[in-house]
RNA sequence: CUGGGUGUGGCGCAGUUUGGUAGCGCGCUUGAAUGGGGUUCAAGAGGCCGGAAGUUCGAAUCUUCUCACUCAGACCA
């Protein structure tokens, strides 16, 4: 490929709204152009590197027999209700009527496609275990795009989805996609990544597996801990709750006036956070009149999303105002008005002596001694893990860190294939549910993850696994015509053969070229110029810590080649 | 969805307070010089100032509405 018509444009400012590192460098480097708020261009460069990781991705994938497909954009609202997602599923998902006012949607994910094309074929238990995999466009009307490649709402994605007979089945296939996932992450060229348990959202189902990419720009908080491997999502983290007791006292109500907060309280009272009970509110999202108090300790900060799970619905921060209920932001458990729910964490079981609201203004209570003045209530794990806790399995410190999620990989159970009454005759001549499984990887994000992760000052550095152009090669003084006549060659002879060529054969200065070469990240530099030509030789340099050798011209074929499978080494399974 | 910010040649910005029909840098074109890290000089091309309505003799500038993008949060396989 020619530099000079490459419809690719190099600028030094970054875009106005570029924040991220990922985002400034593919953008000044061309790769991406933003057609509307999370919706890009790619350019060649940029497609041709995911050209290479979904070919990376095939590969792993048909080495577990995985069976390509190709599940359509546009589905009808019927087989989104066959599994209920189309009622609960929100905004995120596009929704349209077709010219005969039929309600139709862009698929956002296919388990309902996967089974509806399964269902009606897989009848025996013979035929399983199976697995079958597309990469697709994807669009999910995401409420805040952000980050360049890293959030978008349109974007390429691989998702796979497998069918089994029994739940052991499905672990060991599982286990085997995690290996692959490991494979596909390393042979892209990322390097800080590890997997981690997360929570099953949307997806439904029990065990899932979250691929992080460890950089402070990730959006996913990861509570790792610092001996043993236990590694998770902040959503599903638990950490061990230290549990000072205090002594039991009477249940005394004192005016504590505008106080509010745990840390006014605190001060009035001349007691430490760990003393008192906080109480956050919540509402239930599309009943603005339920409301949710979660109590936990006044030091603890709580986790919405184990909460969500167990209410069972949708809870946001509530924001209306005070009233008979939330009086005055003083509310504790004891008098609590019994329309609301209310959600008691771990961290309060057995607890005495302790400061909580009174539930009327300008009071709070001391001496609060859940069990004695409350009775038997149930206890939830519903605190945040916070940074320096201690580990639930080994006891050690816990560190949290941010990530990208680059991949996930779910233990689905029954849930489709149930609902949407995917039945399979077993050995035993019953009919069964196929137990089922998915895996997805979003290409566009591996792109924006390899340029967060692999970069220098002067740009992208990219893993000759997936670069686009394996060599970047360089006529300096390309008015010369011995330089001329010797980079065209040699690049029709790298072409002819195979190597892929980015050629900058334009004529200007050295350094805007230079600046270009190391902005677009190719692994390989080759420099042809009078200086180098007066020896007999070319110029070839690595991008990833740009080590500089000379070469002799006529050798400069297979020097080159013999640095391609050189640096490819690593990236071979 | 809540709260901020910004829309002016391809890109990055100034001009808006105090109305008088657009300016800078980069890039682009042409010519010359230079020739291993975004080089220099000269000459050009390119914009109905996001959109609509209004105020005014006159609007990039003032008013109202609207759209888009964006940041923080909420949300999220």
């Amino acid at each position: 490929m020619l530099l000079s018509k490459l419809v690719c444009e190099r600028v030094k400012e970054a875009p106005q709204d570029a924040k991220i590192l990922s985002h400034i460098l593919l953008a000044r480097a061309g790769f991406i152009k933003q057609v509307a708020g999370g919706i890009y261009t790619m350019t060649m460069p940029c497609q041709k590197m995911s050209g290479k990781i979904q070919k990376i991705i095939r590969e792993e994938m048909d080495a577990l027999e995985g069976q390509e497909v190709l599940f359509p954009v546009v589905m009808p609202r019927e087989l989104w209700e066959t599994s209920g997602r189309y009622d609960s599923i929100g905004s995120e998902m596009v929704r349209f009527r077709d010219r005969n006012d039929r309600d139709m949607l862009l698929g956002m994910t296919h388990e309902e496609a996967a089974v509806h094309l399964c269902k009606y074929i897989v009848t025996s238990y013979q035929q399983l275990p199976l697995m079958i995999y597309q990469l697709q466009t994807k669009f999910r009307d995401e409420p805040r795009s952000r980050g360049g490649l890293i959030r978008v709402r349109e974007f390429t994605m691989k998702d796979a989805y497998s069918f089994h007979c029994t739940q052991e089945d499905l672990e060991q296939y599982y286990a085997r996609v995690h290996a692959a996932y490991n494979r596909i992450f390393r042979r892209i060229g990322l390097k800080n990544f590890i997997d981690i348990k997360s929570d099953t959202g949307m997806m439904g189902g029990s065990v899932a597996h979250e691929f992080m990419l460890l950089t402070d720009v990730g959006e996913d908080s990861l509570v790792l801990c610092e001996h043993c491997d236990y590694r998770a999502n902040m959503e599903v983290a638990r950490s061990v709750i230290e549990h000072p007791l205090y002594a039991s006292a009477p249940l005394e109500c004192v005016h504590t006036g505008q106080d509010r907060t745990i840390e006014e309280v605190c001060a009035r009272l001349g007691v430490p956070a760990t003393q008192t009970i906080k109480a956050v509110v919540y509402a239930v999202k599309g009943d603005a009149d339920k409301i949710v108090i979660a109590f936990v300790r006044g030091d603890l900060e709580v986790n919405e999303t184990k909460l969500r799970k167990i209410v069972g619905c949708e809870v946001v921060p509530y924001d209306g105002g005070y009233n008979d209920v939330v009086a005055c932001g003083n509310i504790g458990p004891y008098g609590l008005d019994q329309s609301v729910v209310a959600v008691y964490d771990a961290s309060l079981e057995g607890t005495r002596g302790m400061v909580i609201g009174a539930n009327r203004a300008e009071y709070h209570y001391t001496g609060f001694e859940i069990a004695r003045d409350l009775g038997d209530v149930t206890y939830h794990d519903i605190v945040k893990v916070a940074d320096g806790d201690v580990c639930p399995v080994c006891g050690g410190k816990l560190r949290v860190e941010n990530g990208i999620e680059i991949g996930n990989i779910f233990q689905l159970g029954t849930k489709y294939t149930a609902s949407m009454h995917m039945n399979v005759t077993g050995a035993d001549g019953q009919t069964f549910a196929p137990i089922m499984g998915c895996y997805g990887i979003g290409v566009g994000r591996a792109i924006g993850s390899i340029a967060q992760e692999s970069n220098d000052k002067d740009g992208l550095i990219l893993p000759i696994s997936v670069a686009p152009w394996q060599v970047h090669l360089i006529a300096l003084r390309s008015d010369d015509e011995q330089v001329r006549a010797s980079a065209w060659a040699l690049y029709e002879q790298l072409q002819a053969n195979g190597v892929e060529v980015l050629f900058d054969e334009r004529s200007c200065g050295a350094g805007v070229k230079f600046a270009d070469a190391d902005l677009m990240g190719m692994p390989i530099r080759v420099v042809v110029s009078p200086k180098t030509l007066a020896g007999g030789e070319v110029e070839l340099t690595l991008r990833r810590d740009k080590s500089c050798g000379k070469i002799a011209l006529d050798r400069a074929f297979d020097e080159i080649r013999a640095t391609i499978d050189r640096e490819m080494q690593p990236y071979l399974q």
